[in-house]
RNA sequence: GGGCGGUUAGCUCAGUUGGUUAGAGCGUUGCGUUGACAUCGCAAAGGUCGUAGGUUCGAGUCCUAUACCGCCCA
């Protein structure tokens, strides 16, 4: 028989990286049944995720590791259930964030990307991609991703860009897309158009400034006008003013002058303007304000741009041409003062968009570009969950995601970038028309001439985004990956990118497909720092995955970040608890050491059939119910509850109770030894299964040294569906129906062994006697009385315990009467521990009296509770289990008493 | 302005069909170490579950109002 050495504590860093191979070797991370092979069953509903992809030059983050955990914790699970399982990997081109880097690096080169040019620029972040670009991915698998690798997708790859082509063209064949001036949100630092997601909005302090719109008339007259942004002004093309605004009725219709640029524009009326808000009259810049936009387009105001690309001022700022926006502000407004055109400031909170990627202040301007009309598949989304056919997890997520489509605006998807999927739309430079198409054309359609240019801009990185989950398995083609792994069954992901990301695969897998692209919206929460406030590297809170990997391992992270979340809610984490966790596997590890010793004490063959021992029964029944509530758990999306309580049965009831009870059951030897080795094999093993998808490498590893002691070991133990190749592969436990005897097994070992032991250990450190000092005790009980002649064995190994004696009735007897009690409420027993209390001075007898107050206390609460109501009302169960309560403590109060009044 | 979430032990949080004076981890206090584990064991202290009403035999759990914190949208 080979001797097992394993080591003392579980080495995370010898066996991670190890067991990944292991596993990616042996092709367990592809889906059992693939339909490109020739013993394809396509009767088998397989379980597909498609990852949210990363950005490809990204670098791991909290926010990955939670997605990764999660969705491998559901992978594994399918996957255990023997339900065939696809986890698509894959990366983001990250248009913007890419292109930046790029840029970062001809920067220090002293160069920008106009320097090299369109061609070398693709070229250099292409290299850069070929670079940095694996990093996360290899980032992803330290985690323990079990994606299929064999299918990662990049959304620039031949394949997605063919499906880009394919959306961009039908959408615009059905009227979907279209080109025009709009007002759109522009990044000056980026020097692109972003969508609305991507803006951020925040309060911050400001100026309200307030000047005179002089009549053109020469009279003098004015109206006073307020404004946060000065600079502005100088694309006024009318005041607006309400029209039953009694202060400024009669000037509606009149001309005003343009402060510094003396244009003339109309005073027009406009119930949209707020009577009470600054001075009542608004000034209307249609080109640089949402708002103003509406009322330019209802009154068929000129727009006029006054900012270039980089936020100067343009060729229509006159005299401020040139400037940029805040130094004009600031020239403006001095000028104005010093025309006298000023009338006060003062500080105002006002709402500043910004670039949620580069932090400046966007500029709302006008600006042609390609928009996605996106109401019809907006509908189409909105049906889809309200039909059930989409279900988002948690719930109250449905509202929001409602809310958003209920709202939506069109989507501005072009972007004047140099990376990404370029728009195939070429003009014609000679009869001036538009020609899409899916394969790049060397005429136009419409005239034929081969003098047409491609569209300069690309499309948002969302755009491709959008088709992830059905461009990863080979749409357009009807792939055999596509017919059968589409719609695939769930996707997870935050919250905060379910407009961003979720919304639109719903409506671009409707709009291409026909179908919702999965069947499930899982979103999680975000990770956030031990105070819940958000890391950042300002604040210096960020937590480094790798480096918590690299210092307590990965399954404690894993664990931390599944069993710390609950659906939809952020997550703090802390070190802490990821120490907290490492133990935990250690834990595991250890317990598998012990179990694994456990076998060279037990025979190779019992002689009968088991007689179980309480502590057997009671694990075994522990352990059916915990599977069953992990599979309950499991159903409704409650990982995490799933994992605490796998947890706390390993910890609390395996580790602490049974293996201590298993030491003296091994030393018996023969038969009962075999069937000990039997349990804690098979308990543990299942543990291991159920933990496999929290913390895949401890797990695994330990199963593989398990099987192979007990293989080797020749004992012929077997497990409930045998050994399988490897623990990734071995069956989910299933929940089986409970049984009668599983509830009193219980029952009887948690109110025999466990409640007489904590007692006895409680009143041993109450009266300072040492474990090692041997000490005699007296239960006075008739439930407990047959089971525990059996347990004296434990009691006394797991007390130091010298003498024990059971008695139907308190023994009325001088000396024992001074002895120390405690009180067994479950069972209705008193515990007598043979020492002397009267050494222990008053406040033993306060230690009684304030115990005794306690049962009082519940006894009155009892015989309160029964004499209402409850009784009648109740459930007869609960109301029987109740009294059964009562009659303990009135035994216990009785018992308390006698030993008081002797004190 | 509209919507959503949170408020439970010193800290961070669990607690999904309402069942009877609430759980975990960390922290604190005390005790403990020759073989599974000190990345450990044993025990203890610590909470009127934000506030006020209501439904119910019974409410941390359901309803209403309210305060505070946070998030999303406009």
């Amino acid at each position: 028989m080979t001797k097992f050495e394993l080591a003392k504590a579980y080495d995370f860093q010898a066996t991670e990286k190890r067991i990944y191979e292991f596993w990616e070797k042996s092709g367990y991370f592809q889906p059992t049944n693939d339909p490109n092979k020739p013993d394809f069953d396509p009767t088998k509903k397989p379980f597909v995720i498609s990852i949210p992809p990363p950005n490809v030059t990204g670098k791991l983050h909290l926010g990955h590791a939670m997605f990764i955990s999660m969705e491998d914790l559901m992978i594994r699970h399918a996957r255990m259930k023997g339900i065939p399982a696809l986890w698509v990997p894959g990366s983001d081109h990250a248009g913007i964030a890419t292109q930046l880097q790029v840029e970062k690096m001809l920067a220090e080169q002293g160069k920008t990307r106009d320097d090299v040019g369109r061609e070398e620029f693709e070229r250099l972040t292409w290299a850069w991609k070929e670079e940095y670009g694996s990093h996360i991915q290899f980032q992803i698998r330290r985690l323990g991703a079990s994606c299929d690798w064999t299918r990662e997708r990049f959304t620039l790859d031949q394949g997605l860009s063919v499906a880009v082509r394919e959306a961009f063209v039908r959408l615009y064949e059905k009227g979907l897309i279209y080109r025009g001036p709009r007002l759109i949100n522009w990044s000056p630092k980026l020097r692109t158009a972003v969508s609305d997601l991507e803006v951020e909005y925040s309060e911050e302090n400001g100026t309200l400034y307030y000047f005179q719109y002089r009549l053109a008339d020469g009279s003098g007259d004015f109206i006073p006008v307020a404004t946060t942004r000065p600079e502005t002004i100088l694309g006024d093309t009318a005041v607006a003013v309400h029209p039953e605004d009694e202060r400024y009725k009669k000037y509606i219709g009149k001309s005003v002058l343009v402060p510094m640029l003396g244009r003339a524009i109309p005073v027009i009326a406009d119930d949209y303007v707020d009577r009470a808000f600054g001075t009542g009259a608004l000034k209307i810049t249609p080109a640089h304000d949402p708002h103003d936009y509406e009322i330019g387009i209802n009154h068929h105001l000129p727009m006029i741009n006054v900012l270039n690309q980089d936020a100067t001022i343009n060729e229509n700022g006159g005299a401020y041409q040139g400037l940029d926006r805040f130094k004009c502000r600031k020239k403006l407004w001095a000028d104005m003062q010093a025309a006298g055109l000023v009338v006060k400031e003062e500080p105002y909170k006002l709402t500043v968009p910004r670039s949620q990627r580069g932090g400046e202040i966007v500029e709302p301007l006008i600006s042609t570009q390609w928009f996605v009309k996106i109401k019809p598949l907006a509908e189409a989304a909105l049906k889809a969950v309200e039909d059930g056919q989409i279900r988002i997890i948690p719930d109250y997520f449905t509202k929001v995601y409602y809310n958003w489509l209920e709202n939506i605006q069109d989507w501005c998807i072009s972007r004047q970038l140099w990376w990404g999927h370029r728009i195939p739309v070429w003009y014609c430079d000679d009869c001036s028309e538009v020609t899409v198409a899916r394969e790049d054309p060397d005429r136009c359609a419409h005239c034929g001439s081969t003098h047409i240019h491609q569209d300069e801009d690309v499309l948002d990185t969302w755009f491709s985004s959008g088709l992830w989950p059905f461009s990863t398995l080979g749409w357009p083609e009807e792939t055999p990956d596509y017919s059968y792994f589409y719609p695939t069954t769930i996707l997870e992901t935050g919250y905060d990118i379910l407009f961003f990301w979720v919304a639109r695969m719903i409506m671009d897998g409707i709009e291409f497909t026909g179908k919702p692209p999965f069947e499930i919206v899982y979103l999680h929460g975000l990770v956030r720092d031990e105070k819940g406030q958000k890391m950042s590297k300002t604040k210096g809170n960020v937590i480094d995955p790798l480096t918590v990997m690299d210092t307590l391992g990965t399954d404690a992270l894993r664990f931390t970040l599944l069993v710390g979340s609950t659906p939809g809610k952020d997550t703090n984490l802390s070190i802490k608890k990821v120490e907290a966790n490492r133990n935990f596997a250690n834990k595991v590890w250890n317990a598998g050491r012990f179990v694994i010793s456990a076998l060279e004490k037990a025979p190779a063959k019992p002689a009968a059939e088991p007689q179980w021992t309480g502590a057997d029964e009671f694990i075994h029944a522990r352990m059916r119910a915990v599977v069953r509530d992990v599979n309950h758990l499991f159903d409704n999306f409650q990982y995490g509850e799933a994992g605490r309580q796998i947890y706390d049965f390993f910890w609390s009831e395996f580790a602490d109770w049974y293996i201590e009870v298993a030491k003296l059951q091994l030393e018996e030897g023969g038969d009962r030894a075999y069937y000990t080795a039997q349990t804690l094999v098979r308990v543990l093993e299942k543990c291991l299964r159920l933990l496999h998808p929290f913390t895949p490498f401890v797990t695994e590893e330990l199963w593989q040294n398990l099987k192979k002691a007990v293989l080797e070991n020749g004992t012929g133990i077997m497990v409930d569906a045998g050994w399988t190749e490897a623990l990734i592969m071995a069956h989910w436990p299933e929940s089986a129906i409970e049984e009668e005897w599983e509830k009193p097994a219980i029952q009887a070992f948690q109110s025999g062994v466990v409640e007489v032991v904590k007692a006895i250990r409680t009143l041993r450190l109450d009266n300072k006697v040492a474990f090692r000092d041997a000490v005699e005790i007296t239960l006075v009980t008739s439930a407990l009385k047959d089971r525990l002649a059996k347990d004296l064995p434990i009691i006394n190994a797991l007390c130091n315990v010298s003498k024990v004696n059971i008695v139907d009735s308190m023994p009325q007897d001088e000396q024992i009467s001074h002895y120390p009690t405690a009180a067994l409420p479950s069972s209705g027993s008193t515990l007598l521990f043979h020492l002397n209390a009267l050494a222990q001075g008053s406040e033993k007898r306060e230690q009684l009296e304030k115990e005794l107050l306690n049962i009082v206390g519940q006894v009155e609460r009892l015989e309160k509770l029964l004499g209402s109501d409850f009784s009648q009302k109740a459930p007869a169960a609960v109301v029987q289990k109740e009294r059964e309560k009562l009659i303990a403590f009135q035994e216990t109060a009785e018992k308390l008493k006698v030993q008081i009044n002797v004190l």
